[in-house]
DNA sequence: CATGAAATGTTTCAAAA
DNA sequence: TTTTGAAACATTTCATG
């Protein structure tokens, strides 16, 4: 008996459909991972209940909701006290602009992937989001052309087949 | 009569709910958009087709598919011609280490989201996948320590709620 | 893990406002 | 465009093998 059941390669399976297209329905999902739907199902809860799938969330073109322009922006903090640190990341955590915080070592402190209408907007984010802070030293804005995200799942595991 | 029909506050409404769970159920998502169920589901099947919804993924928690670690890699390739640039991406596109692929304009050409089983897999893939390729002129390894997405949907948009 | 049965939800369609 | 209601199909839960 074990605290964390291991995967098995079915759930990896469930896992990658999931992820490619996470509005499946039970039926084809259990179809194309060869298990009847009631099993299938309930693997499927075994895996949010355990916090191995940790949500479902929709893609939406942002040219339709009005985002012009995108960013990077890299943020170097003045000091790295504990305090100014989460200070910053809860403040970040808050604005719509925000699509993803990177926190990482290296030249600079944070990562700040951004979203905004136009270069205006995007001006305005850089003084009032980030260099009029306390905490923040310096900052260095990259456009973004374009980016495109993997969906497929990176596994590393020796899978759990036999027990 | 318009092309692409523009957005109205009840479509906002759907892909909000949609992009914070796109695994609700269509009766749920009518109940809290405002619609009778068949409304509702016609609504995000013109969404599909219009391509304002692209995609639903499932989320996943990276350790238990052994990652155990992330980074940022900021290439900066030697030439910007057209067929390099190509190349580049099309390779990186077909890499599981890949999560996502920014191509930015600044001091660097990309930022590339790795996620890796270690620190040993990462120097591989630092020298396999981007210090062996031609196109690349340098590079700089930033480990993540953590990093967090923000799922609400940024809408700089006048809404078209009366026609 | 599979089967089968029962309750609930989904999907499509036609008709009407 | 949206709603309603009806029919066909799918989902979900549960007891049983």
């Amino acid at each position: 008996m074990q605290g964390k059941a291991p995967l098995d390669s079915t759930d990896i399976r469930i896992l990658r459909c999931l992820r490619k297209n996470a509005r499946i329905s039970n039926k084809d999902l259990a179809r194309q991972v060869g298990l009847a739907p009631s099993s299938c199902l309930e693997r499927v809860r075994r895996l949010r209940l355990a916090r191995v799938l940790t949500g479902y969330h929709a893609d939406v073109d942002p040219n339709v909701l009005g985002i012009g322009l995108q960013a990077m922006v890299a943020v170097r903090l003045s000091r790295h006290v504990r305090s100014d640190v989460d200070a910053f990341e809860a403040h970040l955590a808050r604005l719509p602009e925000v699509v993803t915080l990177f926190h990482v070592a290296g030249a600079n402190d944070y990562l700040v992937h951004v979203a905004v209408r136009d270069s205006s907007h995007l001006r305005d984010l850089a003084l009032t989001a980030f260099t009029e802070r306390p905490e923040v030293d310096h900052i260095e804005t990259q456009l973004i052309f374009h980016h495109q995200r993997n969906h497929e799942l990176p596994v590393y595991l020796d899978l759990d087949d036999d027990e």
